[in-house]
DNA sequence: TAAAAAATCGTTTTT
DNA sequence: CGATTTTTTA
């Protein structure tokens, strides 16, 4: 038999323990698996071999963090068995798993199948609304710091009364009431954020059985990727799911967590095997996929963390070339030594797209773009804004949001006036009010929009016409076909017109995009006959700008780091290691968060197959001005036996752009010192007067004469330009010229 | 009410 | 610096 056959095929190659994890069917098992020793080719081959041992596909829940990943799983196991039997298995992200469940159970948490998920910058504007109806400035706390802390809050499995009840100080009773106003008007909204996703999905369990019960003979099979990044609502999930069979299976790799910051528990490994005792435990340590300096190299750094669990990775693979760090007098420097260093390796034997650029900040893609486009290297950026997150793709889906889902306040604020009708602030505040008033969505008081005081005829007419425009197309949801109903719809609502006004290259870029939206809506209509608009708004909310755009083996790959786990690459740079860059710094300096620098490092380094460039830039512009920066720490951890330091420099290597001498770098004119050291003064020298030696450090509490206590939080300018950003417990944050506050240090 | 000008603020990382 | 939000002006 074939299938019998491709799958043993790959069954007899693997190592020991890689058989075993994969073919251990029944009881609980936790693998963990090192960083490129063979993790998804196991997954996927379980997978397979459960089916062909007369599983049925639909009763396994395969679980991971990224769409791509689960996407990839499905494809493997395709290729084994066939597209039928893989499409069957519930494999996805955690978010979109239970978005699939919770609309199939909405009814029983008191929403409909047809709700609307708010992405983050949704989630900000209803936070600003709603600081806004509390009178709450964003002085006092940015509404980015307030979504935080909620949804730190809800990863902690804090919900809003439970926040109000323990709340101590102001803030935190500032917060509480912010909170519940949040959840009460999502609800009111019927939509939910991506952390209600997974809490309403367990509360679902939790609160009724019978449902549970449902899920736990349905998923007879559970398998979790990456689970050392779980967060305790998701654990909390697949252990309810679990306990009745036990059959769950979860890979993951303590030195590859990095969503700490996000709500993952490191722990969730370890309270495995308390939570299910019988667990058979298998670890995958032979690398496959890096040189023997590479592994050694990320190994000499990551034994550096005292938190985790003891491991060695092993290869059988060459020694192969060391590690080489690239030493920049600027950041564009390092752009065009990267750029050098990239046509030397096309022209030798590899292709673009087998080289990644990976960075710890997304902000610093810009100038490696920038020389990029000087020397003719084709790339392609991913993460950043998605395209589901331009400002014409979302208004768009705001306007077909609504048609589903009329109570989306969200939507129908974003689009009431886009394009300008005449609903502006006044018309809307009084609407708003009547709404409260008499408890009815926003939606519904325009349809009674003679009834709302204060209002001018003029605008009630508006009002009424907009209203009619939206139900009109509702009524038609279900009858017309979906590509008529779309484009007559928008078409009628005048947003066409508005972005066709092509009178820049802006517009038409904008225009385009449209385009190519309401081509993907019409072919997903075709490909999925038996899915509606719903079904495509949910899918899409959850899609990430790497599900969207592909690989492309013509271009070099530019990405986070935290983006590019899970893949690999013959050649990789990672760039911007520097003091306060990577390892990132801001607020004091925190062991926990330094070892989880660390370990996102770790996952850099381990996406190399064949070469390791490691790159920093003595001076780094950031916020428009330029910083002295010195080498990372991490560099310095890197076995020096495995390192090419002095190869790559400005004084071996000449270039098109990063000439430090003659490129306008954009020095700001009225800074003597940097103009000084810019002009003349040899490297070392000045190279010892950094920031952090003039006395000040990021997080350090100072007091100010006039405005009390308060703690460093961005320093810029050097000597009697340094200016300090402080946050001050009573006035909020401040720019502070140390040369002329007197400010004194709290030790 | 809408467009233009000014002020502010940000840089972690993402489903 | 560059994007976004708030304020001013017509």
């Amino acid at each position: 038999m074939e299938i019998q056959d491709r799958l043993f095929e790959i069954i007899n190659q693997m190592n020991a323990p890689q058989k075993e994890a994969t073919m251990a069917i029944n009881g609980p098992i936790q693998v963990i698996a090192g960083a490129g020793s063979g993790k998804t080719r196991v997954l996927t081959t379980r997978v397979a071999y459960l089916i062909y041992s007369g599983v049925e596909p639909s009763e396994i829940l395969a679980l991971t963090f990224t769409n791509k990943a689960a996407n990839e799983m499905k494809e493997r196991i395709a290729n084994i068995l066939n597209h039928s039997l893989a499409n069957r298995v519930w494999a996805g992200t955690f978010h979109s798993i239970f978005a699939r469940i919770l609309r199939i159970e909405a009814e029983e948490i008191g929403y409909n199948r047809d709700f609307t998920i708010y992405d983050q910058e949704d989630s900000l504007s209803l936070i600003r609304q709603i600081m806004k109806d509390n009178n709450v400035t964003s002085n006092e706390m940015s509404p980015q710091s307030v979504q935080h802390t909620i949804s730190r809050a809800k990863n902690e499995m804090i919900n809003a009364l439970d926040y109000a009840r323990v709340a101590q100080t102001t803030y935190e009773k500032k917060i509480a009431q912010l909170y519940l106003n949040y959840q009460d008007e999502l609800y009111r909204s019927k939509a939910m954020d991506f952390d209600d996703l997974l809490l309403n999905t367990l509360d679902l369990f939790v609160s009724n059985k019978t449902i549970l019960e449902k899920y736990q003979q349905k998923f007879r099979y559970i398998l979790v990727d990456e689970f050392q990044d779980t967060n305790k609502p998701q654990y909390r999930i697949v252990w309810n799911l679990a306990k009745a069979h036990s059959n769950i299976f979860v890979v993951g790799d303590d030195a590859q967590s990095i969503y700490r910051w996000r709500g993952a528990e490191i722990k969730n490994i370890l309270n495995f095997t308390k939570d299910f005792p019988a667990a058979k435990q298998i670890r995958l340590e032979q690398n496959y996929r890096s040189t023997t300096a590479i592994l050694d190299a990320a190994h000499s750094v990551i034994q550096n963390n005292r938190n985790q669990i003891p491991k060695k990775l092993w290869t059988e693979n060459e020694f192969g070339e060391k590690t080489k760090v690239i030493d920049a007098e600027n950041d564009n420097e390092e752009g065009s030594l990267i750029a050098h260093q990239i046509k030397k390796i096309v022209n030798e034997q590899l292709n673009y797209g087998d080289i990644a650029i990976l960075y710890r900040t997304n902000a610093q893609s810009l100038i490696i773009e920038r020389s990029f486009r000087t020397y003719n290297i084709p790339y392609r950026i991913f993460g950043g804004l998605s395209f589901y997150q331009r400002k014409e793709i979302k208004d768009v889906l705001a306007y077909l949001r609504l048609l589903l889902n009329s109570n989306d306040n969200i939507s129908l604020l974003r689009i009431i006036n886009e394009p300008p009708r005449g609903i502006g602030k006044t018309t809307l505040e009084h609407s708003i009010n009547y709404a409260k008033n008499s408890n009815v969505s926003l939606f519904d008081s325009l349809t009674k929009a003679d009834e709302i005081e204060g209002l001018q005829t003029r605008a009630v007419v508006t009002l009424k016409n907009f209203v009619k425009l939206i139900q009109t197309y509702k009524n038609q949801l279900e009858e017309k076909p979906l590509d008529e109903l779309v484009t007559e719809y928008l078409e009628q609502t005048g947003l066409f017109e508005m972005y066709r006004q092509i009178d820049s290259t802006e517009m038409t870029e904008r225009w385009n995009n449209i385009s190519q939206l309401i081509n993907d809506i019409i072919l997903f209509a075709r490909s999925n006959p038996n899915q509606n608009l719903s079904d495509y708004l949910q899918q899409i909310s959850l899609l990430t700008d790497f599900d969207v755009k592909q690989f492309d083996g013509s271009m070099v790959s530019m990405m986070t780091i935290h983006t590019a786990k899970g893949l690999e690459f013959p050649v990789v740079f990672i760039t911007g290691l520097e003091k306060g860059l990577f390892p990132i710094m801001r607020g004091p300096n925190n062991k926990e968060e330094e070892e989880e620098e660390r370990r996102l490092f770790y996952v850099g380094m381990t996406r190399a197959k064949k070469r390791l460039y490691l790159t920093y830039a003595r001076q780094r512009a950031r916020f428009g001005e330029y910083q002295y920066q010195s080498p990372s720490t991490f560099l310095y951890e890197i076995d020096k036996n495995l390192l090419d330091w002095n190869d790559i420099s400005s004084k071996n290597i000449k270039t098109q752009t990063g000439n430090f001498y003659t490129k306008d770098f954009g020095f700001n004119k009225k800074n003597p010192i940097k103009q000084k050291y810019f002009d003349d003064e040899p490297r070392q020298s000045s190279y010892s007067q950094l920031p952090e030696d003039q006395g000040y450090r990021l997080g350090e509490r100072v007091i100010h004469p006039f405005f009390g206590e308060g703690k460093v939080v961005a320093m810029s300018g050097q000597n009697q330009n340094l200016k300090l950003t402080i946050d001050f417990t009573s006035v909020g944050r401040k720019q502070i010229m140390v040369a002329y506050a007197k400010l004194q240090k709290i030790s």
